[in-house]
DNA sequence: AACGCTAATCTAAACGTTTCGAATGTGTCA
DNA sequence: TGACACATTCGAAACGTTTAGATTAGCGTT
């Protein structure tokens, strides 16, 4: 900027004042002025900008997996809102681990990023001193935080799961699996006592050795229908709760014998975009995750537009049950539809 | 710091000193420093340090979609590796369009990132002045550009594609349809040569009804497969060129009423998670994509660690044919099978 | 002609670091 | 005792912006 100044011969301010079109200068300065910076290339530092302004226009985003393709699908339209608004976004994937969140949110804020977006691990940790004090506005996707009062946008998991497997139950099943992720993790919570009430609303017993719990990945999917599919009365059912967990479902009944839908049926949360291309088609819940992403970006840009005192805003929306061929009717209801 | 300096009665420039090591200061003054930061919870501002040192450890990433499975699994490792050397990543998806593409280098590069890795579009755009004349360092990922001489790392595309349409081949098919994505793409151009050259190779003509181009995306491939499956003599197989296309390949067999491998055998680029999941399994192309990441980064930390004279490094790597069962044998080698 | 008002421009301080060179104190040696 | 080397600490400039407030010039009033 001080070259353009001498070469225009101006005072830096001036210049600055032309960039930022913040006081009037003459038009004949003007001029000079975009003479300059075009003949020179010159580009304003962005980071001396930041110093002075105390604000970087870049924001933090962390997901556990960047590889989970409703983190994928969210990452994806998020990066795109911000885009739009003119901000860069720090991508973070914390890999369940939360000390790698913290090392991660930390490494961001260090950078002063304006804003954060966390679909957070563990317990929070290091987020709870964070969202009280800081002025960076932190919201929170997917995944709620004890201790974490701010803004955030999540799914009605409960009443997903609940319409997924009332449906299970209405084509016939009786004993239905079910493979969670670790249950401190809000939707993972939320999601069982989905399952739990949709069997109880039908007068069905809750059976604890149907119920497996996993670490979200595709090989805990994998050992956990392996156990179910070994039961004495197996289930004639499976839902998993996630969807890298799934696919070890799927390898699973394929690697014991059986097949899908034909011997045991299979849903699962999270739909994804092969889901209806091969055998068999898979029946799962859909997240609205271009409405997820976006309402997400809508709140964080609202904070950062100024609003900061509103009190936490939580969106809740509601999931789709996507109803395809991997489940099969079962007794009498079998008999009908073959008829 | 100033506060942690009067905290500690010191000057700013020991408080400095301690935190970076650059100079010795008493075993007395270092102990009531760390005090003063401990009971301050005082953090460095990384930007004022960034004005200082000039460089920001940061790097940007740019691909054309993070949905494509590829740029989901690389995007990945790049991610983790930067994380691991200290280094934040901001993240841009230019959307195959080379006017986003030249914003979102210019938003990195206002930002002061330390270095780049592309995969880049069109025909690079702005890319092209950069890689001279800053002193950013640039690594291409996955696609070349002409005019555009720096490190980069690319699979041996036209090997891989010769391979699977060899393999394509040796099952006894004739008419292989091939779908493609632009072709000033050096990835979609070294492909199609590998496909027309297994042909030659094989002494077989190339008929040039059975190549279609897209624009990457699934409804592309859906287009491009109907107009394959309509044709005259349809083709007996498809090569898709990319993923997403693939998709649609299968959704257009299923909607004409097709089924894969019966009636027509299918293969493709690049590998994902569910491809031997379910029905069929498809028979791809997998990129080796932890390594992709893992060189892709190791390029480019060895520029930032002060490498900046050795000539442009490129670095070929080779794909895997995954063969399953997509892709049925024809003819005599079909009797023999069923037999 | 002196005055005040407005518009245009500039000077200089600030943002929070790093770092060079100077200053201070201490001990060693002739 | 003075000269010198060395270790430790500090003052102040610099990085490239923004911006409050000062300065200057031009012009209409009285």
């Amino acid at each position: 900027m001080l070259h353009v100044a001498e070469a225009a011969r101006v005072s830096v301010a001036t210049v600055s004042a032309v960039l930022n079109g913040t006081a009037t200068v003459s038009p004949e300065l003007t001029q000079r002025i975009e003479q300059a910076i075009r003949d020179i290339g010159y580009k304003r530092n962005a980071i001396a900008r930041s110093l002075k302004m105390g604000t970087t226009r870049t924001i933090g985003l962390t997901v556990p997996h960047i590889t989970n393709p409703f983190f994928t699908d969210v990452v994806s339209v998020i990066q795109q809102a911000f885009d739009r608004a003119g901000y860069a976004v720090m991508l973070c994937c914390t890999d369940e681990d939360l000390n790698t969140q913290d090392d991660q949110i930390r490494l961001l804020l260090d950078r002063m990023v304006d804003g954060l977006i966390v679909a957070r691990v563990g317990d929070g940790g290091i987020l709870k001193g964070i969202v009280g004090d800081a002025n960076v506005p932190v919201v929170l996707l997917d995944r709620l935080c004890e201790g974490v009062d701010t803004d955030a946008v999540v799914l009605d998991n409960q009443r997903a799961v609940f319409d997924a497997v009332t449906y299970l139950i209405h084509l016939g099943h009786r004993r239905i699996g079910y493979i969670t992720g670790a249950s401190d993790i809000s939707p993972m919570h939320d999601r069982m006592i989905g399952y739990r009430e949709a069997l109880q609303a039908a007068g069905l017993p809750v059976a604890e050795e149907l119920i497996r719990s996993g670490n979200f990945h595709e090989i805990d999917g994998y050992n956990a229908t392996m156990q179910l599919l070994s039961l004495h009365d197996r289930p004639s059912a499976i839902f998993s709760a996630n969807n890298p967990m799934v696919i070890g479902t799927m390898k699973a009944i394929r690697d014991i014998g059986l097949s899908c839908p034909e011997d045991i049926s299979v849903a699962c949360f999270d739909d994804f975009p092969w889901s209806d291309v091969f055998v068999p088609q898979l029946t799962t819940v859909a997240q609205p995750v271009q409405a997820i992403g976006e309402q997400a970006a809508n709140l964080l840009l609202d904070r950062l537009a100024g609003n900061r005192e509103a009190p936490p805003r939580k969106l809740v929306l509601k999931g789709r049950l996507m109803i395809r061929n991997s489940c099969r009717p079962l007794g009498a209801l079998a008999q009908s539809v073959s008829a």
